[in-house]
DNA sequence: TCTGGGGTCCTAGGACCC
DNA sequence: TCTGGGGTCCTAGGACCC
């Protein structure tokens, strides 16, 4: 075989596919409750069952027919599509469930009397990630075996590039079957877009769900790109499509003859990159995700708070979860940040980077409130904390004495790689007060006197003359974070 | 459109260095 | 010391995607 032939192709050799599942969630609610096919499923996120709040992360397709639309608000899609009261609705007609399974909580009783049979119900859930998760992985293995060349972009989506091992003549019979595993071995369907660049594949997808092959060969890439409207264009969101309608351009042939030069003032680099797309051009490769770059956790108060408790405590969880998660994976972080989003919907971000990258909770959690401060007597509705400018050490604790394989931070960590497992070892100092030294914030740092103002220095790399680059929590040291 | 959660990338101004 | 140009990093905000 010739091995790593994708790489270097030209635009017009390559055979990409862009593998997207239809209405994922809402389909994994099905494959696990096989009486929800055929009837309108929605599947909230911040949803609890029996509750109003939250947003409408997928609608089935009978959904939609109602009106219920994804990232709708829950109390929204509950107008446009009641719900279905668990047990309750048993008159006869559909309804195979048995009363035992008389699920939990929830139903608010016999009191919701099933007004009118004719009115549609539709079946809500809350998101459960991890099975959602467990299904996806067993679609991706199966893209693996397939082509050796996956991107997996999204729980339900990914890209081929099967360049070398399916010809366009066969690419058909290769994608249908594809798609017949799919929906046979894990029991969701899907649909597939074919063309010679990731961007006219993933419109091609799109263009006949559910359950579509949309294969668009190089010489048709143009005349399949050309009426459709800008929005359908991976980057073109509301405002830009505004934008450009305001400009004249509506299809994406209006985009291609467009003046570049023109949507580059306007857009700025992305401007070209439209230019580019809806002339069927894309020259990006097809190649695994790397690394995250940030990792945060978010979360809205059902009704908006000002009270100071309830605050400070969804930061520490919010920021333990954080914490967990970059541990999990073996992130260090630089940047430490917190999201506030203020009635009716401002949102405020404030971050903070260290000298260099750090994994440790406290630190976090310290950082977290001290940007918080400026928020102080504030109603608040949604916060969040964040952590970026992630670099990955070899494993995780075992890794820490092994620091060659540190990316971006390179051999200057190394020095103070002894230090990372004992906190104390470093240099005296007393745990909270130290936070100044690995705050970049203005000069105010004695350890760093010899240098230049503001702790930055010309040949002076992130982390020199600071503490270890990493700590964890001294061993008696869990206070805040106990909970369980 | 009364608004959930996890991300990415771009822009723009300012600080700072040479 | 009235003032150039290039580069990097930091911060805040915004558009967009799933």
């Amino acid at each position: 075989m010739h091995g790593g032939g994708a790489t270097d192709a030209h635009d017009d050799d390559r055979v990409v596919l862009h593998v997207d599942m239809d209405c994922f969630y809402a389909a994994c609610e099905r494959r696990r409750e096989p009486a929800l096919e055929g009837k309108p499923v929605v599947v909230g996120m911040g949803y609890e069952d029996g509750a109003s709040h939250g947003a409408v992360a997928t609608a089935s397709y009978e959904a939609r027919e109602h009106g219920v639309e994804s990232a709708q608000p829950i109390s929204q899609a509950l107008d446009a599509l009641p719900r279905v009261e668990s047990g309750s609705e048993c008159n006869g007609s559909e309804c195979e469930e048995s009363p035992g399974d008389d699920d939990n909580e929830a139903d608010v009783g016999s009191v919701t009397e099933t007004t009118d049979e004719e009115t549609p119900r539709g079946y809500y859930r809350s998101v459960d990630l991890e099975y959602y998760e467990s299904v996806s992985a067993e679609v991706k293995a199966i893209l693996h075996e397939v082509s050796e060349t996956v991107r997996e972009v999204s729980i339900d989506e990914a890209y081929l590039d099967v360049t070398g091992r399916v010809g366009w003549h066969s690419v058909d019979v290769f994608a249908r079957s594809l798609r017949e595993r799919i929906h046979e071995e894990v029991g969701v369907p899907a649909s597939v877009g074919v063309a010679p660049n990731m961007s006219t594949a993933k419109i091609a997808s799109d263009h006949d769900k559910p359950d579509g092959l949309v294969v668009v060969e190089p010489d048709e890439v143009r005349e399949f790109l050309a009426p459709l409207p800008v929005d359908d264009l991976h980057g073109v969101g509301p405002v830009t499509a505004r934008e450009l309608r305001s400009m004249g351009i509506e299809t994406a042939g209006d985009l291609a003859a467009a003046d570049r030069t023109e949507l580059v003032d306007r857009f700025g680099a992305r401007g070209r990159e439209f230019h580019e797309r809806a002339r069927g051009v894309d020259r990006r490769v097809v190649e695994p995700v790397g690394r995250p770059k940030s990792l945060s956790s978010e979360s809205a108060f059902t009704e908006q708070t000002a009270d100071p408790e309830r605050i400070r405590g969804r930061l520490t969880d919010l920021a333990m979860e954080v914490v967990e998660r970059a541990d999990a994976r073996g992130a260090l972080y630089k940047t430490i940040g917190i999201k506030v989003v203020r009635p009716p919907f401002d949102v405020s971000t404030r971050e903070r980077s260290l000298s260099g990258p750090v994994a440790d909770a406290d630190l976090v959690q310290s950082v977290v409130a001290d940007l918080a401060e400026e928020f102080e007597g504030e109603t608040v509705r949604k916060l969040g904390v964040r952590v970026s400018n992630l670099s990955f050490g070899e494993g995780t604790q075992s890794g820490l004495d092994r620091w060659e394989g540190m990316e971006e931070v390179g051999e200057e960590t190394e020095p103070s790689v002894e230090d990372a497992s004992d906190p104390h070892a470093t240099n005296g100092d007393e745990g909270v007060a130290s936070l100044d030294r690995f705050v970049r914030d203005g000069g105010t740092d004695p350890a760093t006197d010899d240098a230049e103002p503001n702790g930055r220095t010309t040949d002076d790399p992130p982390g020199m003359g600071d503490p270890p680059a990493t700590r964890r929590l001294p061993p008696g040291q869990t206070t805040v974070f106990d909970f369980v």
